[in-house]
DNA sequence: CCTACCGATCGGTAGG
DNA sequence: CCTACCGATCGGTAGG
């Protein structure tokens, strides 16, 4: 039984946070997570906010390397919003609990650390937009195509897979990002 | 000053829990949000939980019933289409609070309950998939489209509209299903 | 719907 | 990381 470490704390912060949510998770059972009471969490941690916030800026950070990763990769409009759907995809399947949390509990943040992760977000779904709108300007995607509302149900459908995929289920990851880049390039290419 | 009733109650508690989620809400404030004590509201109710309950369960009827409505409403493939995303659309703007709660605290239920409302969530979205096979059987809609995963994105685009629309905006109701409509049909014909 | 209250649990601290 | 504890708040009840 080694000690555990400040990264472990978050870690389970994460899943618990995941499964039951930021009010529904208690210091005692987060504690009872890891093998030790709820009053030993404060010689990794300040307050359990100190937590969420941790969990919903490392999920934040996730989502913004790769954005970067995806464009430096691919040079084309279409090129790059695959590379950015199928990096959102890793992001969600290989931080899944992160994920749900930043995507779920950041609302219960207060407004000064709610209001930077709104920022984040919005300069994500900004990559999104201004890929979409570099297609339509080189003609690749279609004339007329809104980027802004594109790039917003684009991220609608992509976020959504942390609520439904299993990946114990008959369609794997590369499936997946394929048929969602069918889903949301159809759109723009009709 | 009118005495508030059940129904009051419910109400009350669809938006406390849409806003704060259902373990953050406490009963006292519940209370305070209706001009009473939190110990009043068990001359309602038996307990907290049974708001839950209630406030989910008329939310997935909400939506099923608005599918019988569209599916009367209309006879082929991509009219039902349509009017099933009307209906949805119509039902996330006129219940936002219900809406949300439905959506995102549905999990906070006890097993039994929350079976039942995974239960009704799939029948509603069995009718979204029947309402797309048809299309495909019909030629309508394109050979080889996968109903299953065109219904669950379908239902992604549609669902996220609660998290990222203002009644407010430039984008009124008729437009936004007009945008939605065309999003998801895109990829059924293309 | 209020008064008066219940035991349980909450996030968190002091000191080791 | 534990012991021992704090005041505050939790969902809920009895009786009116």
């Amino acid at each position: 039984m080694l000690r555990n470490t400040r990264s472990d704390v978050v870690r389970a912060a994460g899943r618990m946070f995941a499964e039951r949510g930021y009010h529904g998770t208690s210091m005692r059972e987060l504690g009872r997570e890891l093998g030790l009471l709820g009053s030993s969490l404060y010689a990794h941690i300040d307050s359990k906010e100190d937590l969420l916030v941790e969990v919903v800026d490392r999920g934040a950070a996730l989502f913004t390397e790769a954005a970067e990763r995806a464009l430096a990769a691919a040079d084309t409009a279409s090129g790059r919003l695959r590379a950015l759907i199928a990096g959102h995809i890793d992001v969600i399947l290989e931080h899944r609990d992160v994920v749900r949390t930043f995507l779920n509990e950041a609302r219960m943040l207060d407004d000064a650390h709610r209001l930077r992760v709104v920022a984040a977000r919005d300069g994500y779904e900004a990559q999104f937009r201004s890929v979409i709108a570099a297609g339509v300007d080189s003609g690749e995607f279609k004339t007329g195509a809104d980027p802004k509302l594109a790039s917003i149900f684009t991220l609608s459908v992509l976020n959504a897979v942390e609520r439904w995929y299993r990946t114990e289920g008959e369609l794997d990851r590369s499936a997946l990002v394929d048929e969602l880049y069918r889903f949301v390039v159809a759109a723009l290419i009709a």
